[in-house]
DNA sequence: CTGTTAGCGCCTTCAT
DNA sequence: ATGAAGGCGCTAACAG
């Protein structure tokens, strides 16, 4: 028989207690101090009433609701939904929720839907990573306090927790090198995505270090069925010479390893592939996945770190950005096998 | 240079306009006829003061926030990810937005984050697989509307969102049966989960009705580790005569897959493998999982589906019970090929 | 220490 | 068709 009649005020409970309302918002946040035998009769009427506060009229009142948003282009990527339960976790430590907004990938909606949900809370986590820069910037600032996730944003009043994508291409890169690998792939992914061209940005520096390496490119995307589709263009690469193949990140990587199998590619003996962002499922690939490891609920962490900052009115902090851990697993082998 | 300034108020707009608030009011919410006139200098104030109206006052005086929450006990669980993504979707095309509630697992939270979570919005979506029945029962209707995902509850007017544990794990018994399979294994589940109890159900009915077949029962978990952990446990009972191994979920699969190749097991020729949930991976495994796929998206939808329905006043939905699908892959094969 | 008085920003009768 | 007034439920001054 839940107490579920609406409308229990805390007038209510003022009157059932014989005190006035003031008194009662005064035990009920432990404001100021209150004689002992108010605080104890007003807490026996809110037991006996069944009061629960409104969060609404405290959210009018006091000008904040207590809850953030992220804006995520897909829920279904591993990525954001580490970031996500960082994010949410950390919040929920400092009482706040965190409120989902994903634009299915539907860029054009994402600054309608940013200031929609803006609109609810007090803050935001803003994940664009294929958003127009120009836009992003003038969006920015219109929906502060917010902190930019994993997408660089160079001189502006704005934290950003990102990823080193460029160093983190450039260790990977290394890491294959090392293994004897002169002949790789690159398999990009989507064009407008800032972490892509990051990664590029990567490719391009490990090239201008490693001059007797080549690396191709090769159209991919950001999904397993991507992987999948370009399997016998990689193929076919590794035909022509190619030893060892970075995806841009592991989800393409899987798809990638599960297509190779079938057309007889072996991995790694003919063939290394290397994904990025060491999702949970990499290490239980055939073979393991060696991949870069991204701090994926430490990013979402540190944005609500950096937002509560904001939101308490501090200043801006330094913006982070981690770079990524390589994962050397069996997916990667040396050239020397592949030779053989 | 954005009209960052907090307090463009309803009665700024009709200041500026020479109107009264109620008719800026009038004409934000398309209410009643009035005055074209009024409409066009109301409408561009609105637009020179750069208007926009408070949400927190709205859902003050009206009583509903447009928001959801989903109570998870885990983001990371893809089977939720896929829920939250169709729900959230769902929701979105009504103007409504969800707020996450990860209980992180801690079973004794979740009776306080629902209440919590419910009283920032209009309704909650629970998923609470290892609640008490009791604590569960209880709880729904201190937090109504709301709908269950995930779990049996029956005689209560809630309605349910679930999948056909029992009926899915029979399903696939007959596949592995009709291969050929004598002797088989179930990895179980947490201890409290209430999907683990119905896939027992479901080992046992099917049991009942293959008189000629076993099934052991093996403790396992829910995530990949526990897959690896058990492997040891599956490779003896292979041994000993068991030719297939239903796990508890894809999660466990996959981390089985990974360990039992590592042991020497060949999957599937000497041991047929299944998962449940048919999670996007499953069939990027090598070899490719057996599974029996749940519409994860569709029981987003069809949760908001009801709640919207509760929401409006209307009466509570039928519940809906998913059957899986069996997406047989490669993972399973005859039992002559095992004893081949 | 406690009660009274004003709003927070908006919507909605109720008159006009 | 429009404006004035009251209130959603709570908190923050201010007096006392």
């Amino acid at each position: 028989m839940g107490e579920r009649s609406r409308g229990v005020t805390i007038s209510d409970v003022a009157a059932h207690a014989g005190v006035s309302p003031a008194s009662v918002s005064r035990v009920l946040n432990g404001r100021q101090s209150v004689d002992p035998d108010i605080v104890r009769r007003v807490q026996a009427s809110i037991a006996t009433l069944g009061y629960a506060p409104s969060a609404l009229a405290r959210n009018l009142v006091l000008g904040r609701t207590r809850t953030i948003a992220m804006v995520v282009p897909d829920l279904e990527n591993p990525l954001f939904q580490g970031i996500l339960k960082g994010l949410s976790l950390a919040a929920a430590g400092d009482g706040y929720r965190v409120l989902v907004a994903d634009t299915a990938e539907r860029v054009e909606d994402e600054e309608a839907t940013a200031l929609e949900a803006r609109g609810r809370c007090d803050a935001l986590v803003l994940c664009a990573p294929r958003m127009p820069e120009e836009r992003l910037r003038r969006l920015v600032d219109r929906v502060a306090p917010v902190v930019v996730v994993n997408r660089p944003l160079p001189e502006l009043e704005v934290p950003i927790v990102g990823v080193d994508y460029v160093r983190g291409i450039r260790d990977l890169v290394d890491h294959l090198v090392a293994l004897g690998h002169r002949r790789l792939a690159y398999v990009s992914g989507p064009e407008a995505s800032a972490s892509n061209a990051e990664r590029v940005r990567g490719v391009d520096e490990a090239l201008a270090m490693h001059p007797a390496v080549r690396i191709d490119r090769i159209p991919g995307g950001s999904r397993p069925e991507d992987g999948e589709a370009v399997a016998d263009a990689v193929a076919a690469a590794h035909r022509a010479g190619v030893t060892a193949v970075l995806a841009f990140n592991d989800l393409v990587a899987l798809g990638l390893l599960a297509r190779l199998r079938e057309l007889g590619v072996d991995v790694p003996r003919e063939l290394s592939v290397a994904g990025f962002d060491d999702v949970p499922m990499a290490r239980y690939a055939t073979p393991r996945l060696t991949s870069m490891s991204v701090p994926r609920a430490e990013i979402g962490a540190q944005a609500w770190s950096r937002l509560r900052t904001l939101i308490d009115g501090g200043s801006v902090d330094h913006s982070v950005l981690y770079r990524p851990r390589l994962e050397a697993r069996e997916s990667t082998a040396t050239a020397a096998q592949a030779v053989a």
